[in-house]
DNA sequence: ATGCCGACAGGATGTCGA
């Protein structure tokens, strides 16, 4: 099965980009963040045609994830626990029977936390906590599990063009970077980096300053795997070419291929 | 040091993103 994220900055200003993309790409799942829409306003219709069940947890204007499988989705779970007072839709979990037995997939927006030092920050590091005991709790079940989406972190140097330019950003802070980890040492797998060591992948380009162009970009969406899941990878790719479309997402797609 | 670009809500321009 082949599992795939994708921020796509807006699922309705990018229905047809989207709809292309999963036409192409097949994806068993796929899960979106930042759809920045409500449940009633997301364009069910478009991803159904293509034989898409759909798990929706929006917020208008911002935020706002959702789950995508072309088998049925199960046990669906919105919101990381301990949410009292958080009102960002960013978390959204399912469970998906394969062929064989079951496999669960989260979709995640993790906050960006800009600037560092503010309340911005500090929610950004509470979320990540509140996330990693979460997935304390999930790996309890000893199933394949598959936690994937926009963590807004630079895990390392060579996830980025020029670290010297991300030194006062949140996505590079070392408190970031340690939540990151956190997060690894659990026992979770970062697919890409399974399967490929070779420095300077990215999933993002600014839209400013022709970052594009100049491949100035940065690794920040990630799938992490649980044990289970990792002894089943068979790939997994970031899928650059779709920066190239007309009016893309300022992320790209990345997916891994696990034999479910 | 700052804007660059883009989406959104609302109906001008501020907020947010990373």
């Amino acid at each position: 099965m082949k599992f795939a994220t994708w921020n796509v900055n807006s699922v309705r200003a990018r229905i047809e980009t989207v709809v292309a993309w999963l036409k192409e790409t097949q994806p068993d799942v796929a899960c979106f963040q930042e759809i920045k829409t409500t449940d009633d306003t997301f364009p069910r219709d478009a991803f159904e045609a293509l034989g898409y069940n759909c798990a929706v947890h929006g917020q208008k204007s911002y935020n706002g994830v959702a789950i995508l499988s072309k088998r049925p989705l199960e046990d669906v779970r919105a919101g990381l626990p301990e949410g009292d007072g958080d009102d960002h839709a960013r978390y959204l979990e399912a469970q998906i029977p394969t062929g064989s037995g079951m496999v669960r997939v989260a979709s995640i927006y993790a906050p960006n936390g800009n600037p560092p030092g503010t309340d911005r920050f500090a929610y950004k590091l509470n979320w990540l906590e509140r996330l990693k005991r979460h997935a304390t709790e999930l790996l309890t079940y000893e199933e394949p599990l598959l936690l994937m989406g926009d963590y807004n972190i630079i895990p390392m140097p060579e996830d980025c063009y020029d670290p010297k330019a991300w030194v006062n950003d949140a996505l590079y802070q070392p408190e970031s970077r340690a939540a990151y980890r956190k997060l690894l040492n659990l026992g979770l797998t970062d697919a890409f980096r399974a399967c490929h060591a070779e420095p300077h992948r990215y999933t993002f380009w600014d839209y400013q300053a022709g970052s594009w162009q100049k491949d100035h970009g940065i690794r920040i969406d990630h799938i992490l795997l649980s044990p289970q899941a990792a002894d089943l990878l068979q790939g997994s790719a970031i899928d650059r070419r779709v920066r190239a479309w007309e009016k893309p997402s300022d992320h790209v797609p990345i997916w891994a291929d696990l034999t479910l």
